[in-house]
DNA sequence: TCTGGGGTCCTAGGACCC
DNA sequence: TCTGGGGTCCTAGGACCC
């Protein structure tokens, strides 16, 4: 009998792995991968150019004590985490909890190599895939070959082992009668850990655990289920339907009943677009519009052409471009305009960026900028498409307010 | 001493059209 | 003078995820 059968696949500690690789002397130590890329460390490996990598003495390496700039972890080795170091804590933070970690600067080609590596492993024993990201992937098993067997067990081992087999790197794998609990399942046995469900499984799996566990119930709809007294997901599923959607309104709040009680008939998607892409950058230093005109439009433009860049590169145009920025006490405003054809071009993207920027408040000092083009579609398209008369509407769309002048201190 | 960078999707109000 | 809905597009913000 087939019955539907999905795998989630999560690549352990993957940052940090792929350095390990680099530097098995490290294995057993406390490292610590992220932070932003300071001018010192682009090239620290230079600096051990002619010796081998795994020659180079751990006490060679940087240190998290002597780091002293913005920025947040990306991953963090198991030892690491045994200090309670992890995921997207400030550099900080982390360096007062566990000062002799070793800290190394991300090699994103690195990982994406690796990231196309295994992610290619799996489409050679199911081709039914969702990349999920740098380290993740949703796979179906339900008509792959012997997707069945042992609820998915064999099928999820011989991944694990060919993944590790191309790659030398261990991951966690969930196979259970959907998505959602797949993606629970994976975290279940961490690292090298192969979990099965089945739909009977879920009040003595899914029940006991916290509804931050969901994917989709974020730190905020997890603190008003607590202030309802609801902190794990067999308590959720103990609500009616109507009270949920009384609290949590139509949607969210039908959607949180199915979830509680397992249910989730998302299909495995193999392709999708793009929407939108986007560059950003949080400064040194905080700096201000009329302070540091000359820094802020510096990296103002660089912003742009980069993302211009990425466009191209990619093959994609987009019409609607938009400005973020993320003030010293982290608000954050953004502002957008559509215009009426789809543009690639740095120049273009930075003139109707600079317009953005017209409209918002810059009276206070910025931590971060960011530059963004939506409504995207292929290039080739773009070509045809604005042949066109322009779209009517978009351009002049913004009559700037009262009080919305902002000084007009940079652009 | 806080809190990166890249995304997606949803909501809600206003403009504008039928 | 007051009063309809429905639909789409645009914009700003926010929740959430990797």
């Amino acid at each position: 009998m087939t019955r539907r059968r999905i795998a989630h696949l999560d690549m352990d500690a993957f940052f940090a792995s792929v350095e390990l690789l680099r530097y098995p002397q490290l294995a057993g130590l406390p490292v610590v991968i992220g932070g932003r890329q300071r001018p010192g460390d682009a090239d620290w490996r230079q600096a051990f150019a002619d010796v081998a990598l795994a020659e180079i003495p751990p006490a060679a390496f940087p240190c998290l004590k002597d780091y002293a700039g913005r920025g947040v972890i990306t991953t963090a080795t198991y030892p690491a985490r045994a200090f309670g170091v992890g995921s997207a804590m400030g550099l900080m933070k982390a360096a007062r909890l566990c000062p002799q970690a070793i800290l190394l600067p991300v090699d994103f080609d690195e990982v994406r190599r690796c990231s196309r590596r295994f992610k290619q492993v799996i489409r050679e024993f199911a081709p039914v895939m969702e990349d999920r990201g740098i380290d993740e992937a949703y796979i179906d098993f339900t008509d792959a070959p012997d997707g069945q067997l042992e609820g998915g067990h064999v099928l999820a081992r011989r991944i694990q082992q060919a993944i590790f087999a191309a790659t030398g790197l261990t991951c966690s794998i969930g196979v259970a009668p959907n998505k959602l609990i797949a993606k629970m399942a994976s975290e279940f046995d961490k690292p090298n850990g192969i979990t099965i469900l089945h739909e009977d499984d879920v009040p003595t799996r899914i029940w006991p655990l916290p509804c931050r566990k969901i994917n989709g119930i974020g730190p905020k709809a997890d603190a008003k289920l607590q202030a309802h007294g609801i902190r794990t997901i067999g308590e959720l599923a103990a609500r009616e339907r109507g009270w949920l959607v009384e609290h949590f309104g139509k949607t969210t709040g039908a959607w949180m009943h199915e979830v509680a009680h397992g249910r989730d008939e998302r299909p495995v998607i193999t392709h999708s677009e793009p929407v939108s892409m986007s560059r950003e950058t949080t400064f040194e230093r905080d700096l201000h519009a009329a302070r540091d005109k000359t820094e802020l439009g510096n990296i103002f433009t660089w912003l742009c052409e980069q993302l211009a860049t990425d466009l191209q590169r990619k093959g994609y145009a987009g019409r609607t471009i938009g400005i973020k920025l993320r003030y010293q006490d982290f608000r954050i405003a953004t502002r957008d305009q559509t215009m009426g054809r789809h543009t690639a071009d740095p120049a273009v993207i930075r003139r109707a960026a600079g317009q953005c920027l017209k409209r918002v408040p810059l009276e206070q000092p910025l931590r971060l900028l960011g530059v963004r083009v939506g409504s995207l579609i292929k290039a080739v398209d773009a070509a045809a498409q604005d042949k066109e008369p322009a779209a009517p509407g978009a351009s002049a769309a913004h009559v700037m307010r009262d009080g919305e002048t902002a000084s007009g201190l940079l652009f």
